[in-house]
Formats: structure tokens, sequence, C-alpha cells
RNA sequence: GGCUCCUUCGUCUAGUGGUCUAGGACAUCUGGUUCUCAUCCAGAAAAUCGCGGGUUCGAACCCCGCAGGAGUCACCA
């Protein structure tokens, strides 16, 4: 490698190592993922690492399965890690389950330096105190009621941190610089009664050893910082770059986004049609921007583009509006950039039923004048049913149409037997010479393209609305078309 | 209640003292693209920049108050 200098330029870019860590308690939401994002692209930019490390910590929260939900999330968003489950690391383990002894390692370091102590109070008594302080109305501060002589820790004994309160200052990269006071410290539990961590005290110390340079988590955490930072010291450990991210807000109300607002499983989105690219350019752009008025973004733009201190302090609200319109902008985009097969690929399980029938060089051809209508992918299934199975044939649709319900019956089945007419006479079955004729046919006929076209658009698909009339013709084939014409003829 | 954060069109946002009679995108509405639906294109409507003071020749941008919203005060993360 060859070094110019300009090592503040190096300097910025400095390889970060950033992680995303969450607890197996069910799947991840729109709310929650973002904290994946974020970290994903920081890691990549900067040519670090991306740690997935598992917080399991609470066994009664701990749902089977959540763990491959979660793995499956981001594999589908295409943000790959470096460490964690599946692949390993020099740092592993990545569960918090299986670094008990790790944990119990280092908190004995405090207990020697008298940086913390085991607790003996039952949580009856510490029910007590808060009641007491709630009734007095004053803060509840643990280590206002610290026990004098602690005794040496055994199990089944919490062990807390012995807080000095003191004014904290540190910088959010997200909120800006931050002070509190004294108030903010307090003797929080390090390890609990049933020998596991505290996700306050194990993330500091898993962050740590695995190396992590930018902590990036929702803002809930924001007011535990000054906890947080008394660990540091304690430690003596270098503090990390500290991210707060805003939530983002459900779509109605102020709350935050959650389960309980019925906030869908990112994966949920998968199985409605929405494509992962589609997905993360939403997200990442849902309160942050890059300055300039691109809405859309590939990953490696993202990577490229992404900057911390453009990220929004405010929460934004989740608006699926958006998401709907960027994933008909991604289907045209992959279409046009790609190809249809390449679209083709990801359509596979979206289309109706009856084209299973159908070779894939036809459903191609479907997808080819269908996809720029398309929202999501899932609307395959009821767009283009009638290009795999003859449609019902409904007399009063073609009858009742506005364009149409000045013609006599009579009329109307003379037109489609002229139609029929002229389109057997059509020597090559392309959009092109179909057009010709179809032009032909409306000079010949007098009529309307309105009227012409849209008797011949119902009767070969009985669909409220369908490509153009010619593409149409075109991909049904001439067979099919001609039959359908002539099935309607008759029933008229 | 204490502490902390947040506040520009309905929504996501641009904006770091004069170029802001506030720009873009989604959504909405109108028109165009030989039928429909959509795409695409053109256009319209939409924010007295939460409120009140102050600093300044000049404020969305700086300062102070207030209000509203949110987060947090667990042996949950």
């Amino acid at each position: 490698m060859l070094f110019l200098g300009g090592s503040a330029i190096i300097g910025d870019m400095e390889k970060a190592i950033t992680r995303f860590a969450p607890s197996p308690t069910g799947y991840i939401h729109i709310g929650n993922v973002r904290s994946a994002i974020y970290p994903y692209l920081v890691a990549r930019q900067t040519g670090g690492k991306m740690v997935l490390r598992i917080e399991d910590t609470d066994r009664e929260r701990y749902v089977d399965g959540a763990t491959e939900l979660i793995e499956d999330t981001l594999k589908w968003l295409g943000l790959d890690w470096d460490e964690g489950p599946i692949v390993g690391g020099e740092h592993g383990p990545y569960f918090q389950s299986e670094r008990l002894d790790i944990y119990h390692t280092w908190v004995r370091k405090l207990l020697d330096s008298g940086r913390a102590y085991a607790d003996p109070t039952s949580p009856e008594k510490i029910d007590e105190y808060r009641r007491e302080c709630n009734l007095k109305k004053v803060p509840f501060l643990y280590r206002n009621f610290r026990p004098e002589n602690p005794p040496k820790w055994e199990a089944g004994m919490p062990i807390r941190l012995k807080a000095e309160p003191c004014e904290y200052k540190w910088h959010d990269a997200v909120m800006g610089d931050m002070r509190t006071g004294p108030e903010m410290c307090d003797d929080i539990i390090l390890i609990k009664r049933d020998g596991y961590p505290t996700y306050n005290f194990a993330h500091i110390v898993d962050d740590a050893e695995m190396g992590v340079t930018h902590v990036m988590r929702g803002v809930e955490y924001l007011s535990s910082t000054p906890n947080y930072l008394a660990l540091y010291d304690a430690f003596g450990l270098k503090r990390p770059v500290l991210v707060s991210l805003p939530h983002i807000l459900a779509p109605t109300g102020n709350k935050k986004l959650g389960k309980r607002d019925g906030a869908k499983s990112v994966t949920e989105y998968r199985d409605d049609g929405i494509l992962a690219e589609a997905m993360l350019n939403y997200l990442a752009c849902l309160g942050w921007n890059d300055g300039t008025e691109q809405e859309i973004y590939t990953k490696e733009e993202l990577i490229e583009k992404f900057s911390i201190d453009r990220i929004q302090a405010s929460g934004a609200r989740y608006d699926e509006t958006k998401l709907l319109w960027m994933n008909g902008q991604w289907i045209r985009k992959i279409f046009d950039e790609q190809g249809a097969h390449a679209l083709y690929e990801r359509t596979v399980g979206f289309w109706p039923e009856v084209a299973g029938d159908y070779s894939e060089e036809y459903r191609i051809k479907v997808l080819a004048i269908v996809y720029d209508r398309l929202k999501t992918l899932a609307d395959l299934r009821d767009m283009t049913g009638y290009f795999f199975k003859d449609p019902q044939v409904d007399v009063d649709m073609v009858v009742g149409n506005k364009f149409l319900k000045k013609m006599s019956e009579a009329e109307i089945e003379d037109l489609l037997k002229k139609s029929v007419g002229k389109l057997m006479g059509v020597q090559e079955w392309t959009a092109d010479k179909l057009q010709e004729v179809l032009n032909e046919l409306l000079t010949e006929t007098a009529k309307k393209p309105a009227e012409l076209f849209s008797l011949i658009r119902l009767a070969v698909s009985f669909a409220p609305f369908s490509p153009a009339l010619n593409l149409t013709l075109e991909v049904l084939g001439r067979e099919v078309a001609l039959a359908r014409l002539n099935a309607v003829a008759e029933a008229i």
C-alpha cells in the first residue's frame, strides 16, 4: 500500500467496527431494523467490520427460532456480517448466554477494585425503598440505599456498580453535545441474581472485547449513557463513538412503531412482493438523506454516500405509501437496467396458480408487458390471470361498458365478427403488425378507438385493466385471441 | 414528577444570518401519451418555518422563555 500523506483523510476513514445486537425475542420489524442498516453501511464504507451479536441474557423473553428470523431478515436485505453466528469469528461466541465466564471475569475486576459490590438486599426490600421515594416524591436512586458492608459475592446474589455520582459530558453523533448531572448515576445491576449479566453490563464488555468503535442503537439508551460512561471509565476503556438513532413513528399517533401498532416483520414485506432493494432504500432514507435530491439509492450508493452526521435527530413517521412507490421504481429499475429475465427471477412464487402450466418464456413475455404497472410483485397474482386461463365471458360487462353502451347488441356482435375476420388475416402476429391492422380496422369500421379497442380488450381479457391492446394480443397469441373473440360474439 | 431529546407543506425532507415571496419527493388534483389501468411527461394546490420575546440593517437559521410531543427513570433490552 502506498501512503501519500494526507493522514487526516485516512484518519477520517478509519476502519469502523460496528455491530447489530438484537435480542432474540421475536421478528425484526420496520421500527428496529434501522439499527442494523446504519451500522452495516458505516462498516462497509470504512472497510471495517460488522458484527452480529445475539443478546440472549433474558431467559424469560427468549423466543425459540428468533435468531434464525433475525439472520433471515439481514440476509434478505443484503446485510452480511463479518463476525457472528454462522460465520464465526475470532471474538466469539456471539451469543451472550455462552459468554457468562467472560462477564464474570470482567466483573471480578470491578469487585476487586471496589467499584462493584454484591447486593444481599431482597427484591421486596428494594420495592419498599422505591415506594418510600415515590411517596416523598423524590427520585429513586439505589445508591442512597447502598448496603453498608456488602458480603462476598455468592451465587444467587446480584452485583451492582458502585456509582461515583458526577457530571458527565459526552458527544452523541446524532444528538450533539450532551451533559447530565450526578442524578443520572446510579448503582445499576451488572450481574443478575440468576448469574446472567444485564444488557447494561454485557454490551460494554462485549463491545470492548470485540473492538467495536461505533455503538449505534435506538435513542432509548441515551438516558442510560452516564452509567455506561461510568463503566468505560471504571475499566479504563476508550469510549466508542456513540450514535443514538431516533425512533420510527407509527403511521398514526405519536408513538414509536412497535409490534403493538401492528408493525409487520420485515420479511413479511418480502412475502408481500416488496423487493429487498426497495426496502433497504426506503428504510435507509427514512430519517437520513445526503443533502441532494436523489431518492433512489442502490446499496452500493448508500455505502458510498451514507454519513452519520446527516441522520435526523427527530423521529420519522413510517409511510407505507412511499415504500410502495419506491418498490414500483425498483421494479422498473431492475427491468430497465438488468432486463426482463432479472426481474422475472424475483417473481417466482408471485404468479397466479394457473401460470404454472405455462413456460417460463411465456411468463417472461407477460411480465414484460405488465411490469410497469406493478406496485408489488404480488400484484401479478390478480393482474395476469387472463393470460393463463380463458376468462369467464360476461356479456353485461361488454354491453354495459361506457363506450359501448350506445351500440346495440347486434352492432357489437357484428363488430366482433369483423374484427375476427380482419385479425385472421394477419400475416405476422407481432405487436407492430397488429397495431397496423387495428388501425386499418378503425378506418374500415369508422369506429373510435375507445369503442373498438375497448370491445376487443374486454372480449379478450374481461379485466378492469390490461396492457396496450396490441401487446396483449401479441402475447396471448393468434389462436387464443381469436377463440376468445368468437366466444364473446356467440354469447351476445 | 426528575432528567434528556425533538418541533419546516398531510408525510419524508432541503435549508447553518441576506440568493427563502422556503426547494425536492410521496400522497392529492388537472392536462397530455390513439381503449382501460399504470408508467412517463407537464402543471396545480399544499408550510405566516410550534408560540412569544430578544440580538441584528436583516432570522427558518443566533439567544432566552413558553407550549406541545417523545424517551427514560427494571435483577428488559
